[in-house]
DNA sequence: TAGATTGTTAATCGATTAACAATC
DNA sequence: TAGATTGTTAATCGATTAACAATC
């Protein structure tokens, strides 16, 4: 499976995001041609790098210009599969829930938010961004008449694993994991972890170096125990 | 900078938020040790990678038994920093905003919420999870007269740069962005993307692979014009 | 034409894995 | 003791960078 040619290798997925997020700010400038240097400006990657990612799908830039901001966007769009209409739906109305349902960027990446279910029913048939709330008892039966590609998950931690278990059962074969609980799924579904404390994490080990000049004294603890 | 001996490499600092979590996890279950192999299980890293992660800090594991789960997360916890107590602000109290004022995630990593910021008339003065929406004029004041180590930013866009200057003027050190718009720090300012639909992007790269059978088709793409 | 910048290969660098002695 | 599992070295693997011919 790692070692299909076809395969996009991680690494470079992993690159992609940001890629798309700096062409995408780009489309509002007037700039026409882009090249590699600037490109690496932008995203702190280097440019070698960034024209041997592109060249992965490829054959993009055009020497001695660059790359065309407009048509390597478009480029971008089709390699993430942004151009591809996929239906989404949001399970967990709370705090976080009801935030992803203003989430400006589903669309542009393809996406179309087409409904939201909890099992408060408080919260049943409110109407968060034109899009009622619906109770998690229905929710077999709205997939059962709605195509639905993806679920993005913002429960609490105790119900998760329940959920995801209906959420395949079901059919569903992609999720957007925002709990931050080891979750198990079949191999044939996908399970996008987005662990929305890693910014907080890495800030906080970041500081800390800086505090202790280096993080000497990050070299050789120990667990006290015998 | 990045040849200091005493830096952590960036590649083991991107495992360090999931060993926190699987071992916060682990902190509820009867489980006294766990072995690197169990981790891996876990974590889907290898075993000889933890072991080689683990030991870039001290000696945490026993020999035949593995690793003592209480004192392995203790350890993680003093490598990222979260002893050590750090206040944070919220810019924008949108949605994204308001919702962040709710997230469980600071405490345990040692952070305190301690204020929220946004221009609205509307939302100032209104109380989010015990904590009231101030005026984006008192951020100075604010500032000066509270130690602030963090400010998590969750403004439109257009807003984006010119708070960050107001921040980094003020003499905030690290800035939480979930903005995605590209943003100009000095270099003694610590600036953490949090791609908030980083997940959306890689979910619909990975379905998209699927649906073309190993992306078969992303393998000569071109620019069409001249 | 001279200058710029790509696409791509070869060289380097660094990260991961395999393996195993040490030892609990 | 035998079995398990660490800490760590050496070997491998893969990713990044340097370099440059091609060419716009």
């Amino acid at each position: 499976m790692g070692k299909d040619p076809n395969t996009i290798p991680n690494i470079i997925i992993s690159r992609l995001p940001l890629y798309y997020q700096h062409l995408k700010n780009l489309q509002n400038s007037d700039k026409e041609y882009i090249s590699s240097e600037e490109l690496a400006e932008l995203t702190g990657f280097s440019s070698s790098l960034i024209r041997k990612d592109l060249n992965h799908f490829g054959t993009f830039g055009r020497k001695s210009y660059g790359y065309d901001v407009y048509c390597l966007f478009q480029q971008i769009n089709i390699i993430m599969g942004f151009n591809y209409k996929k239906k989404v739906i949001i399970i967990g109305a709370g705090h976080l829930g009801q935030a992803l349902a203003y989430n400006k960027g589903y669309t542009e990446r393809g996406y179309q938010l087409i409904s939201i279910f909890d099992k408060n029913p408080k919260l049943i048939d409110l109407v968060i961004n034109d899009i009622e709330i619906k109770s998690i008892n229905n929710l077999e039966k709205f997939i059962e008449n709605n195509r639905v590609d993806a679920a993005a998950l913002t429960v609490p931690g105790a119900a998760a694993q329940k959920l995801t278990d209906r959420l395949v059962e079901a059919g569903i074969k992609a999720i957007w994991d925002f709990t931050e609980v080891p979750l198990k799924v079949p191999d044939d579904v996908l399970l996008q972890e987005q662990l929305i404390n890693e910014g907080l994490c890495k800030l906080s080990i970041k500081m800390n170096q800086l505090r202790n000049n280096g993080s000497k004294e990050l070299k050789d603890l120990k667990c006290q125990q015998k």
